[in-house]
DNA sequence: CAATCAAGAGAATATTGTTCTGTTATTATG
DNA sequence: CATAATAACAGAACAATATTCTCTTGATTG
């Protein structure tokens, strides 16, 4: 039996015209990395199956959805910890990131809402009565110099997940 | 002359099937929310236009291309700032996102590598010696419980960029 | 009450997605 | 070694989709 084939040049060429472009059509991929669409979607599938691709979104302007403010909390948890903290912040309407973060220990937190009237009120009346929450620090963005998901596909090795 | 109408529930519907699965054929929307396929592509045509979808992702499994680790900065910045810091941040190998935050001043910055080896690497090397840069605290994720780009799609107002 | 325009249905056609088959190169395995 | 198994791909065939066009409708406006 033979192995399954690790992430060569081509695959990355494709991820990388996927990262640019996620909804180009197939045929199209095809065309620039010099092979038949059969070929590619094959490489396309086998990604997916392998967890390499993990999905495909459209990104949203936020100021259309009344979502323009963004803001990171960091969320001191008492030292008696409650394990359910994460998952409940996670559900509260704004929220798109929950990290748990060492040093110090504690949740990190990316919210967005419509202005600082919508956040005091999410913080004030939801996040400081979670139990488990002893404190929260507020850093508000003022400005987003770069904001992405992609990575950059040159300095990478394979490992399946 | 008649305004270019506001984001409706159909428009809601779609945005909502595409962030669930941007690849989905267009006939397979139209299916959904039970129009016409052209009309589906007019409609996604203008969300394009005016912003409103701003472009499609690949999600790409960080762990496959050794980028496992997630860290986030805070980089507190000289009173005499300087205001190409942010730029050169964002150029950094593995940062995803560089935001200018107050309270207190300073950026916060995501990043991720491989190892916490290359994250002390990158901080040591690189960024405590960009100019500007006063001190740096930093928080390694342990555990991400939600990490996503989506936004609720019901508690929208409407308004062009 | 036309004239104008946005919005969409439905049909026509260009393009693409997907499956299938055959070929080649490589790797196990007896 | 020989040969069986497998991965990877091209190319063709067909199914499905994307896209354009035309026509209709309903709303708005001068």
């Amino acid at each position: 039996m033979s192995m399954p084939r690790t992430i060569d040049e081509i695959d990355l060429q494709i991820l990388h015209i996927l990262q640019e472009k996620a909804r180009i059509p197939n045929a199209e991929v095809s065309r620039q990395v010099g092979m038949a669409p059969s070929a590619v979607l094959e490489r396309i599938r086998k990604l997916e199956e392998h967890g390499i691709i993990e999905g495909y979104e459209v990104r949203l302007n936020p100021v259309a959805f009344a979502q323009g403010l963004a803001a990171f909390l960091f969320i001191e948890v008492d030292p008696a910890g409650n394990g359910q903290l994460g998952e409940r912040l996670s559900l509260v309407a704004g929220v798109q990131e929950v990290h748990q973060v060492a040093g110090p220990d504690g949740y990190l937190v990316k919210l967005r809402a419509a202005d600082t009237g919508e956040l005091g009120r999410i913080l004030r009346e939801e996040i400081q009565h979670f139990p488990g929450v002893r404190a929260t620090r507020t850093q508000i963005v003022l400005n987003t110099v770069k904001e992405t998901r992609r990575i950059d596909l040159d300095v990478q090795d394979e490992a399946e997940p």
